[in-house]
DNA sequence: TGCCTCCTCATACTAAAGTACCAAAGTGCT
DNA sequence: AGCACTTTGGTACTTTAGTATGAGGAGGCA
């Protein structure tokens, strides 16, 4: 919100030099006429793409990065991570197990562990609750 | 490409023409010079904010598109696709039955169904696969 | 009408998944 | 060294998930 209104602030500021500025050169007979609309239009616009970059970005969902921040702030550790990741490939306990080397007991206790963590009552919703937010 | 080279050329011709309109204006004084100077800039705003709106429209990815040709290849029936869906959303069998009116049994006759379909060996899975088919 | 497919539901069973504890070893920090 | 936390693993148990099989009803179709 701020920054909408400094940048439009800016804006009007532009507008008003470049006000000035054509008058002066007008007067002054410095610049060709053409060169000040050719400059006008040129740095509106760059500012109309830039602003409007600006603005898609933001409203852009933040699609395929992992938020790594959320990781923490949720309090979950590299191994429940990267069980998680692996359930979410459709695999079962003991292939985790297998697949780092662990007991299928150590998977459970981080399953249920990531679980509580999520908060989700299954594996199949704690996937699609961490793809919300971006964990994976 | 085509319509890349059409709107640059609508462009500078654009251009060209507030370019005699200026110059016309100034000689028969119709206009003031800042209003020139200001429908000059609020011109090429808005064909900047158009012109980038476009481009990044073409770039995006198309994701999200759901492929209901691949439905039927894989004679998913429209019931075994809302379990499916509903599977992909965390819910437990009892629960997709209280969703859809259905009984615990019915669902796990889908599931198996759509397990089998899909060559998975566990929900979780099908949930993975139906997502790389872009079932989901 | 008979056939076929889908949908529904049930029973009985096996296999995973998940919970609740407990406990030991490792790690990082102070 | 002591503390906090993670990682690992176990036992015992409950709950879901998944398989196999059978069977009746609904709708489309030759």
């Amino acid at each position: 919100m701020k920054k909408t209104i400094v940048t439009f602030g800016l804006l009007i500021l532009a507008l008003l030099l470049l006000f000035q500025l054509s008058k002066y050169t007008m007067v002054s007979g410095d610049l060709r006429f053409e060169i000040v609309i050719a400059l006008v239009a040129l740095v509106f616009f760059i500012i109309g793409v830039y602003l409007n970059k600006r603005s898609l970005r933001k409203n852009k969902i933040p699609s395929g990065q992992i938020d790594f921040k959320k990781i923490e702030a949720l309090d979950l550790s590299k191994r429940e991570y990267e069980v998680l990741k692996e359930i979410s490939i459709g695999l079962s306990n003991k292939e985790i197990g297998e697949k780092l080397f662990l007991s299928e007991s150590t998977i459970k206790t981080h399953v249920s562990n990531i679980l509580v963590k999520l908060n989700a009552k299954r594996r199949t919703q704690a996937v699609q609750i961490a793809k919300e937010l971006q964990i994976l």
